[in-house]
DNA sequence: TGTTAAATCACCCGAAAGGATGAGCTTAAA
DNA sequence: TTTAAGCTCATCCTTTCGGGTGATTTAACA
């Protein structure tokens, strides 16, 4: 729900963004048609323009990553969950998590394995990266 | 002197892209001419084109961005390395590494293996928290 | 009272990660 | 030309991770 919420508000900018440049376009082409007409002048036009907004996309794109914070939703993570996630993102093994929770190693493994079908990741590495993009552990740049 | 080598390859990729675009544009252009002209086609194209170009560049550039930062100590880590730690961060498994750089897994397994010992670490993600600290690479709220 | 969610633990299995060591190749430097 | 560093790949071995399944206990809840 909240991530359609977000994902449409990004292909409304794309999408207008994109009827701009097709607006552009269409002057462009008829103002070059009614003079005397230049293809390449036409041609380079639209690559620059599409060059740019392409580059700006692709940027967009690979700086999304990180600013989709989810506030407050903590995705159903229980109380102890989160808390075998922090100490996960601090670097330690299962076994130290087990050891610093009190709990067996299998215990600790078990929480693991619920944090990373809830979070949707397969690897503990994954699993700090989507937790600190959701504010979910204390990020130490903020 | 090492760092030249790599940014010319990417000027070379770069550059040979370009060309590339260049002929299939001049080529599509003597097609359409010669025939009955689409000039609606023709711009499309070459938005299209660009625009897949442009968003291509866009990424690669962003991505690019810090990889050229930080001269400083980088705790005697080769570029190699460094490559490899970036990706390592990423939270990218070892065969993911491998497969991004074309290379072996045993190759990136001896990478990183020398990233643990000479940054001092056991695991992974102790790797890439320390890298975080030291500003090796990329981090999310910089 | 029956149900549900959370927390705990166990066992098994395969995949991934990590350690140790050796070795071939290339390039830059002494 | 010898040396050193960097990159590549391999093999063997151990540990850790991760998936799957099932079970028990407790607390909250309808």
């Amino acid at each position: 729900m909240k991530k359609l919420h977000k994902l449409n508000r990004i292909y409304w900018i794309y999408g207008g963004v994109m009827g701009l440049l097709m607006i552009i376009l269409q002057v462009i082409q008829y103002k070059t048609m009614v003079r005397e007409f230049n293809l390449d002048f036409y041609g380079a036009s639209i690559g620059i323009l599409f060059l740019i907004f392409g580059i700006w996309l692709g940027s967009s794109i690979y700086r999304r990553k990180s600013t989709d914070k989810y506030d407050g939703d903590k995705l159903g993570l229980s109380n102890r969950e989160l808390e075998v996630l922090e100490l996960l993102a601090q670097g330690l093994s299962n076994q130290e998590i087990a050891d610093k929770l009190f709990v067996s190693l299998n215990t600790a493994k078990t929480h693991i394995s619920n944090i990373y079908s809830k979070l949707n990741v397969k690897r503990r590495t994954q699993a700090i990266q989507k937790a600190r993009d959701m504010a979910l552990i204390d990020s130490p740049k903020e």
